[in-house]
DNA sequence: CTCTGTGCAAACACTTTGCAGCTAA
DNA sequence: TTAGCTGCAAAGTGTTTGCACAGAG
């Protein structure tokens, strides 16, 4: 069955994760499992006020801030990540030549690519079929040279 | 001499801005100017603090919300854009398997594409030689089904 | 029992809005 | 002249921090 192979799935999730938290030194909390299921139970890549709405319909006295605060830690010990980009202040620029970009994600500068074979990425049909795509970029993250 | 050549492909770049603002019925201000001057001459992707910071060296009046309306303004009329993913709440993902992601410009949707061919998208060299690339990803922005 | 995690509240950072006076065309 | 722009101030939204109590190991 479908649904039992997505609960298998879950729960081995799950145990991976308690693993992970184990061995990082963190505490395996009722608050911690909730958010965690609510963010691989969903495919929205929700941001904190989703998970936070989300999990509170089972948890209704969960905090804004603990939310807040797991999910970065989740972010720090690998066991989910900030979608590329995100969260972050908003940034302009006014090079309109074909470029993709790198971020440093210690010190945010972002380093333009000129690298030929990306200037013609195509749009996979499973995409162009439904949606109206403007731009498409390859995108890179990481250290600099000087963070790293 | 490259000094000039770079002089002239600025005085070109603010001739093009010039036609651009009268074409969407903008005025041409000395604050467009400075802000539009302060954009082209730097690779640096910057936030809109980094614009009023610079524009306020050879223009100390200039406030802090003109800028940022400005640079809006800008990204409207196709004189210079938001930088993919910028300006945002955070968002997370819990999914490692590879995929790529879309975002819908309108309902700030995400979506997953997993498309194959870009599985193994190669890093260019000379971002390899300096920076510690550690996700790389092909990033779509449109509209999508629902809203386009 | 101990020490980390949680919830609350206040502080912050960035962005947006409303309005009155100013200015490019 | 006049519609559109700028500067100021206040409000809004999302994030971070400090601290006391509670609960996992």
């Amino acid at each position: 069955m479908v649904v039992e192979n997505e609960n298998v799935e879950i729960r081995q999730k799950i145990d991976d994760f308690s693993a992970r938290c184990r061995q990082a030194g963190l505490k395996i909390t009722p608050q911690r499992l909730a958010i965690y299921k609510a963010l691989i139970t969903t495919t929205e890549h929700p941001s904190t006020d989703m998970v936070y709405q989300r999990v509170g319909k089972d948890f209704p006295n969960i905090s804004f801030d603990t939310v807040n605060r797991t999910l970065l830690t989740f972010n720090q010990i690998g066991a989910a990540f900030v979608v590329e980009g995100s969260g972050e202040v908003r940034r302009f620029d006014a090079n309109f030549e074909c470029h993709q970009h790198f971020k440093c994600i210690k010190c945010k500068r972002i380093i333009d690519v000129f690298h030929e074979p990306f200037n013609d990425v195509q749009v996979p049909v499973e995409l162009a079929g439904n949606c109206e795509v403007l731009r498409k970029t390859v995108y890179f993250e990481g250290y600099c040279d000087e963070c790293k």
